[in-house]
DNA sequence: ATTTATTTATGACTAAAATCATTGTTTAAT
DNA sequence: ATTAAACAATGATTTTAGTCATAAATAAAT
């Protein structure tokens, strides 16, 4: 499932500086390189499991992963994206409910675990950890919410077109300008919410208008302004 | 828009003791009572609008309150409802963003209103509350993020079967067995994120099936379990 | 009490997107 | 290199739910 390997170093991680953790003092800092245990995870497999209780939170170092809610069908919503220096498997943990949603790797990654114990440590003892995860709830639930609404309010042309721009922003781009990730038009259909086969479609379509440029799994925004106009986001 | 009027006394409200505010000192209470600032609002007035900056935390003494975001045609959708005892505005607050929904009265509230430097010493003097401001974004956000995944994934008539399900446990029942709200059709639609006639075809749909009576705005669930079997949830 | 406005109800029609079916293409496995 | 499996593309059809229109019923206002 997942093999052992030499831990990354917390000190000398650059994602750790952009996250939740970056305010942790030099002591903490050593505890969680102590306490914590790295994997590499290849793609396909899964972190933790929607109903499973989390016993830690898990910091991704590198690699690509989704968090999904499974539906009646066994279709797949795609809640969240994550990459290296995010932080998963907060929200269960700090409600003390069991996991909502699945993460499973979609390019191999190399994962830390920080057990509940130091998790919670953290947490009670550095004030800043815990203004930071406020925030990072706060925002993650702006993001819930926004997508609830224009899941109700918004044909599919205009969420996918939002969905192009969300992962142009959140993968950034490559040597060619593409967006730097090979996602299936399965998933990018279970971040939209919608068929596979709309999703072909509309990237066609999207492409016929020059918006953007197709070449297997790779996607290239050719029309950024475009996009946001079909998006009709004016925010 | 707003009357002033005799404040109802922290220490004395039964609504505290089972929201986030349930574990403050004397004395933060005795602070709360003197820096807070109590308004009666009418039926249709709004307590805070989408796009303004927060400058405090509102706390619903009394009535009944939706959240919501607008849509591109000005159609609302409802992302939360509140009643007496729940807190309003954190999100925003706490995230340091403007509101992202606008809150309105349903049925006349008395709201607290508590400004911003006093919920934020509270919150960094009280290792409590923080963590069940914690425990309350994640909560929400496991709501936004299945109203999600439901929206993306089950037909109307399942979505309305839960909502109702949910005004249900939410308003609790009046004597002759009703949930005890009054809720236009077309705020059901709103939350259910479907169109008001949708609505009331399904509702209709439900009568007919005896599994709910209906009388004006008045709705009684007749059959639970049978609506339990129609919304398809099985957790 | 009567008028006006709003909300609820129902029918007819349209549009959007899902599903089903089939073929071509890429990717992975042996 | 060849086969198998997974993925992408496209067409035809059906289903779902939205829109428009109009009438009945409630609720609000004068």
């Amino acid at each position: 499932m997942k093999s052992q390997f030499e831990n990354p170093v917390c000190d000398e991680c650059r994602s750790r500086l952009g996250n939740v953790f970056c305010s942790l003092s030099t002591a903490q800092i050593n505890e969680m390189d102590t306490e914590k245990n790295c994997s590499i995870y290849k793609k396909g497999q899964i972190i933790f499991n929607e109903g499973n209780k989390p016993a830690g939170v898990y910091c991704i170092n590198k690699g690509k992963i989704k968090i999904y809610q499974t539906g009646e069908e066994g279709k797949e919503q795609i809640l969240r994206l994550a990459k290296e220096g995010d932080v998963l498997g907060y929200r269960a943990l700090i409600s003390g409910e069991i996991y909502s949603g699945t993460a499973a790797v979609m390019e191999d990654a190399t994962v830390c675990f920080i057990p509940k114990r130091t998790f919670f440590e953290f947490l009670h003892t550095n004030s800043d950890l815990s203004t930071k995860m406020m925030q990072l709830l706060s925002h993650d639930l702006r993001e819930a919410e926004s997508r609830l609404t224009g899941l109700a309010q918004k044909p599919v042309r205009e969420r996918m077109a939002e969905a192009l721009i969300m992962l142009n922003e959140f993968y950034g781009i490559d040597n060619d300008g593409a967006i730097n990730a090979s996602i299936s038009r399965e998933d990018i259909a279970n971040i939209v919410g919608t068929a596979t086969e709309t999703t072909i479609r509309i990237l066609s379509d999207f492409k016929s208008e020059k918006l953007i440029e197709l070449a297997g799994k790779k996607i290239k925004i050719n029309n950024h302004k475009g996009l946001i106009r079909t998006a009709h986001i004016f925010d």
